[in-house]
DNA sequence: GTTCCCACCCAAAGCGCTTTGGATGCGTCA
DNA sequence: TGACGCATCCAAAGCGCTTTGGGTGGGAAC
């Protein structure tokens, strides 16, 4: 059943027909419960193709998923993301359209998006060091919010990010305060631009401390549970390995965990670990005691406010960027204790 | 620019542009020409909203993600799936429409879907014994491909699955030769189509040795860390504790092995563990000789042939239900070996 | 030289909705 | 009583594309 149908079934035009169902005030509220009821009972709803083009408005946002031939995966953390931002589309009656395409074709879809029309905005997923998907959407006039941000982009943009910065030197300050000195990083990628600053907060409480980090304590990598079984078994052939570890993510962090008791290391004991915890929901790091101390954030909160943006962005039209950076809490758990040389103080003490 | 301005610049109509770009023969090939590169040069594409309301077809797929008020997650095989199938979604021109939904409202959301002529096909996630959204769908006559199957609906469907009752007999199979008797499984929520299945090739192989699975060691759940985590905790605390467990996934697999570290416990050796290897990109299960014992059935590939089937049952029309049975492989990994009676009669040998 | 056919192109009618720009009729007020 | 305003409704023009149903002209066939 279409509009037409509808509107003769009652007698009445289709103008008045839609105007009753988009609540316009030019129809007397005898009608519009005419109609409404009418329509229920015919399960009518508008044909969103039509109504579409009709409007203008695509009522959709998009989301891309690059995938690269090297790391052909999709990040759990954004399947949490997801849930937060899906939800609030949903509530705002958006769909959510993913594309996933090839590294190399990312720029001429977005061209593509913009061009065909098929979304009102869209959201920019994992930016890098000074990313040139921002010119591009910009250049195109799609509204867009950056889940994160760009370091050396200069213009003004909307974001919702992190402060990953300051994460990871509250998260260093603390192992320095337990004694560590050695103390290793696993990153995300190198080109992330959420893992420069992490890699930033990190280097700047060494320095506060006089300290500076060492190479071969510093990885970079897709954030897979293999990378970080892999890398901390390097770290622990190292001829002086670290006593703690700092780690991007909960998932590399069950790597970490797996090379540490496959070599009979015993955490926060041995060796202290504190993780980025994302809250993720299939890998939540609780119990009364957290089982790993982790700067929290979690990402589902990010997604809904990251989609009331650009929401916003696109229902109120441009106007000036907005801009929102969440703090982590750093939580102690499970997964820390003094360094080794403390550790011995302390017992003797 | 739009295709009544191309064709004007072009001095043609625009019936004959909109045909040399779809590839029609009615049109020469030097203006066929002649009109792609003008297209390519004033970078024009057709309006996706206009193209849908003239063509009818909404180009595009729609999966939903029901969130329950309790489970208010989205699986990370999921997003793994989301890699396979969007792949073959994107070379063929559709979008794919994600639609985060309130469990209470998928019924109503696809209803909505279909009337609104939103997508023109669906996939259906994670069925259920004797789901509802088969008779739904078919009495709404939206082309649908279930990822799963539902046993008890006896209606044909198109549907790709893997087959977990055998897979499970299988692995069941393996450790009893192993000599484990008293062996636990760690399933999906008990309402799922997969777990019914999973469970009932698990009890099958036991019956064939005259064995009946034990209720305390039997266990429904969402597949997360913690569950595997807390789980484990409640076996080894029985006055006979299992010596072997099957686990439905590798996520509540790592809480499995959480646990059984934090019990002093060794893999292979103190307690054998089996899991169902989805073969996540973020969770690979190998290594030279893989961690885990386990039956593995890629499910990137699973969606790849399931968007495979959709895209057919589209565009060649309904006709017979098609149905593909994956068959998963049994690969031995580091987590299984001989139960300890067994192993003790080996040493004595 | 006709006739016919085919290759090539075009005008116009949708697709199903929204929205502009009136109409119509009734109550109100001077 | 007549003018005016307001509430209520409608006809028709898009939105930007595809597609139906012709046209036109030139070469082949007779």
């Amino acid at each position: 059943m279409n509009l037409k149908e509808l509107s003769d079934h009652l007698g009445l035009s289709p103008t008045t027909v839609s105007r009753a169902l988009n609540g316009y005030p030019e129809v007397s509220e005898r009608t519009r419960k005419r109609v409404e009821e009418a329509a229920k009972q015919h399960n009518y709803s508008p044909n969103a193709r039509a109504k579409r083009l009709a409007t203008g408005r695509a009522m959709s946002i998009g989301h891309l998923l690059p995938m690269s031939k090297e790391h052909e995966m999709v990040n759990p953390v954004f399947a949490d993301f997801i849930t937060g931002a899906g939800k609030r589309y949903a509530e705002e009656g958006y769909d959510l359209l993913l594309s996933v395409v090839r590294d190399e074709d990312e720029e001429e879809t977005y061209r593509d998006l913009a061009t065909r029309g098929a979304v009102d905005g869209v959201v920019i997923h994992g930016p890098k060091v000074n990313d040139p998907r921002i010119a591009l959407l910009t250049e195109l006039g799609l509204p867009f919010v950056v889940h994160g941000r760009s370091s050396e982009v200069n213009a003004g943009y909307n974001w919702v990010d992190v402060n990953n910065r300051r994460a990871f030197e509250r998260a260093t300050a603390l192992l320095l305060d337990l004694g560590h000195r050695r103390i290793a990083l696993l990153n995300g990628l190198a080109d992330m631009d959420f893992a420069a600053r992490r890699f930033a907060g990190f280097r700047e409480a060494l320095a506060a401390r006089d300290l500076a980090p060492e190479a071969d304590l510093i990885s970079h990598a897709e954030m897979t549970e293999t990378y970080g079984y892999q890398r901390m078994q390097e770290l622990l052939a190292l001829p002086a390995p670290p006593t703690a570890v700092i780690v991007s993510s909960i998932i590399p962090a069950l790597g970490v965990r797996r090379a540490l008791v496959d070599a009979g290391l015993k955490l926060a004991e041995d060796i202290s670990v504190v993780i980025h915890d994302d809250d993720l929901s299939y890998f939540r790091n609780d119990g009364d005691v957290p089982t790993y101390t982790a700067t929290r954030s979690s990402v589902r909160e990010a997604g809904r406010i990251t989609a009331e943006m650009l929401l916003s962005a696109i229902t109120r039209g441009a106007g000036a960027p907005q801009n929102i950076l969440l703090e982590a809490e750093l939580m102690v758990g499970q997964s820390t204790g003094p360094a080794p040389a403390v550790r011995r103080l302390l017992n003797e003490g």
